[in-house]
DNA sequence: AAAAATAATTCAAACGTTTGTTTTAATTCA
DNA sequence: TGAATTAAAACAAACGTTTGAATTATTTTT
């Protein structure tokens, strides 16, 4: 999946918009608009509103996890390492794409079954393989539970996250946090989210407590 | 606010299909097919689209807090089993609810700011307000640590609940328990998501690990 | 290298639908 | 009778998409 440097600038636009206003809610126009081109060059370039959606999804969706992978699967680093980088990962990449994930939430509670809703679901199992995978290793060298409800682990991992930007104002008026300049701000709660869902995982994964 | 019968069948048959389909992707004459009732009806009972929105929140969000604030403020009751009576409502509450909860999720992600943003705020609000209540009565009683981020806390509870809720044909599929009845099944989340969630207020509160 | 031919892209305008809302008359209920 | 509700029809505005001519880019031919 190729896209020249004017169809991402579309796609880019198009996916701040998005974010901001749903899909239903942003018209063909006003993505023409914001990107300085005719109204007639999306349906040019992607065919339909629908099919940009989807080739969004293809652009953003893939590559996400390959990193990751290669991060985890390497040998000589202990279980809890690997959930470690793993969870630093997921919020660094999650932060970097944060338009694109406010389109997924919406997206995926929709009841639909489409080409984006499938894409999804193959993304989530491709998290799933990657964490039993890490759990494994530390069941078998005796360091995790021998009953671990990983989707479980993962459904906690994404939502406090999903949570945490989507509310984030919230928490920076909830914590004072409002003299922070912006920049601080989002580095900040990247911090707090890593240190807090770091302490959860271990505390589900090994034996205290 | 008092609605009248006919208005709360429009209310309820209007929150499934902005639940399923969103705002934007709802159209009037739907809402109308669906109550079997006239297109102008709606206009004519609420006013507008929008303030159907406005209704079906004004509805919804309250009363929603006040059974559990007085479970919570209650005398006599440790502060780990009043969090564990609040996690246990909070899940219960979401999941009566959930077609409301899931035009609230995709509403908060929205760069909006309207009467419905106000009350979603509002709303958060009183959680914190409710929930510090009991850390701070727990930390009196030297049993929770002295640094707890609340507004965090929080968002690990609401965040863990809504993805379950919104991945939940996922959980189900990965956790293998196709078999189970629908019903059976909705029932083994909340008891999950009860278990799952005390626990990890267990350790984030107290100081343990 | 210049010219011609072909392909790709941009543009304004218009297409037919669908949208939320209003109107006006008919009907129901108190 | 008079107020509240329902019904069918119409409204203008906005929607996604298409059209066909104009323009630009690329390739082919001379």
């Amino acid at each position: 999946m190729e896209f020249t440097d004017k169809q991402i600038h579309i796609l880019e636009t198009a996916e701040k918009l998005f974010a901001d206003k749903g899909f239903e809610g942003t018209s063909v126009r006003e993505i023409a608009k914001e990107t300085n081109m005719n109204l007639a060059a999306i349906s040019y370039h992607f065919g339909s509103k629908e099919k940009l959606m989807e080739a969004i999804f293809n652009y953003r969706i893939n590559n996400t996890w390959f990193a990751v992978k290669s991060l985890v699967s390497g040998k000589g680093i202990s279980p809890v390492k690997k959930i470690e980088l793993l969870i630093d990962s997921v919020i660094d990449k999650i932060s970097e794409k944060e338009c694109f994930h406010r389109i997924m939430v919406r997206q995926q509670i929709l009841a639909k079954d489409d080409l984006v809703s499938r894409l999804i679901t193959e993304s989530r199992v491709r998290n799933i393989q990657l964490l039993n995978e890490i759990v494994q290793e530390g069941q078998d060298q005796k360091l995790f539970k021998k009953k671990v409800d990983t989707p479980l682990l993962i459904i906690t991992m994404i939502g406090t996250i999903y949570q945490m930007m989507n509310t984030q104002d919230f928490y920076r008026q909830a914590n004072k946090l409002e003299s922070l300049e912006d920049a601080a701000f989002q580095v900040h709660i990247r911090r707090v989210l890593k240190i807090h869902l770091k302490t959860l995982f271990k505390t589900i994964l090994t034996n205290e407590a």
